[in-house]
DNA sequence: CAAAACCTTGACTGGACGGTCAAAAGTGAG
DNA sequence: CTCACTTTTGACCGTCCAGTCAAGGTTTTG
């Protein structure tokens, strides 16, 4: 009842789920496979095979145990947005507003650096037009996202952060810390080695955090939008 | 001269071209018409036949005027990272800092908003790997933001903004106005039917230079990163 | 040990797709 | 009209790939 399928399309036939110790293993070592083909190689790119391959067994194997190439994608890409929503999820109402940001975005960051491949992911399936996770987006994130703005509007009403649109500045926030993952190859080829190097995380928290949280101090003399 | 190829991977065989009237019109529609579909669909996902289709011909017609579906990917793509280059080497270091910059990033959110397939084209690039503008990245990009991280190094100095890493603050500038047209999907299921309206745009350039713009005003009571 | 259930495999099928080819259709100069 | 040329087309080839199938191997359980 746990793990069944949050962005279903057809509730229909639940299969049971008494999973064998090798069924678990193999599922596992399935998934594993497939976030890092699917990353990679994008959902039409990726090949059952690969994913077999770098799961050590044969195509055929890989197929018993999911029925088909896109139920191998929809589960991984469920886990994955699972896991990305558990920070946006925390923030709180009660927290100081900066430190709840800081946060999350932070949380966000290490994220994108320990797991870019979710992160690159879900990013395709956007970009493919989001054809499995539409139903999704339009339902519980939506319901998310306007209830974590609402929290937001309030500490603008407060007078505790800046009068920010709510929505563009989540936008910001994912835009930059997806940034780092998705955009992984133009960053290094710019930077050059350092990139990679132990300071990198760090230095770039630093100088998101700096900008965003920055750009919703609580100031007087406001800088105004073009127009 | 001067279309060439500033992708180019093989400088050997330059094709002449005497391009006629009805070759010049061709090229264009298969190109426009690849521009979407690639976009829509990624490289792999594209098919020569849907461009084809697209551009109102059939797939070996278009074979008769690209030898192969990659030569018509990359003269497009070429085209497209030329034009998003445009705004960026207009950074003046004569300029006011954040007039500078407020410049850049406007015109980056209009070309997202009036062009989002060229964004998607250049993202799908960058996340498989970027195989065709790797070299690019590493070479000309590579410059090019050296160069202007420099002048904006300068203007720090100066203290005429916050002392920000510059590269990341180039980065933040992409993440943020690619991310409306990467993720227009995902910002038109939370927003509703109101992203597509007209003030929309505004409304997003507003919030998006808050936030940046406020982020790097010059202040001496700094927000801190985290450590 | 033996039957039943579960797991694994190689051979195969059908469809999609990039690209070739040779021949037809159009175009224009003399 | 004729000849050389460019453009357009349908038929075709080889390859890749998701998914099926039947048969054999391995575990589990009584």
């Amino acid at each position: 009842m746990d793990r069944s399928s949050s962005l279903a399309t057809s509730p229909a036939l639940e299969k049971k789920k008494p999973r064998s110790r090798i069924q678990k293993l193999k599922r596992k070592a399935i998934l594993d496979a497939a976030l890092e083909v699917f990353a990679a190689e994008g959902y039409r790119g990726a090949s059952v095979e690969r994913i077999a391959e770098r799961a050590h067994m044969s195509k055929t194997n890989l197929l018993y145990y999911f029925p088909s190439k896109e139920d191998v994608y929809r589960e991984v890409l469920e886990q994955t947005v699972e896991r990305w929503l558990e920070p946006f999820e925390a923030i709180s109402p009660d927290g100081e507003p900066v430190e709840e940001l800081r946060r999350y975005i932070t949380a966000k960051l290490d994220m994108s650096a320990e797991n870019p491949e979710g992160s690159r992911l879900f990013s395709n399936e956007i970009q493919r037009g989001a054809p499995l996770i539409l139903d999704f987006l339009q339902t519980r994130l939506k319901t998310l996202v306007d209830e974590k703005c609402a929290i937001i509007r309030q500490w603008i009403d407060d007078e505790r952060i800046a009068p920010i649109d709510p929505y563009h500045l989540v936008f910001t926030i994912w835009a930059t810390t997806q940034h780092y993952a998705d955009f992984e190859v133009q960053i290094e080829a710019i930077l050059g080695p350092q990139a990679g190097k132990v300071g990198f995380r760090e230095q770039t928290a630093h100088a998101v955090l700096s900008i965003i949280l920055n750009g919703i101090r609580p100031v007087n003399s406001n800088v105004r939008g073009s127009s």
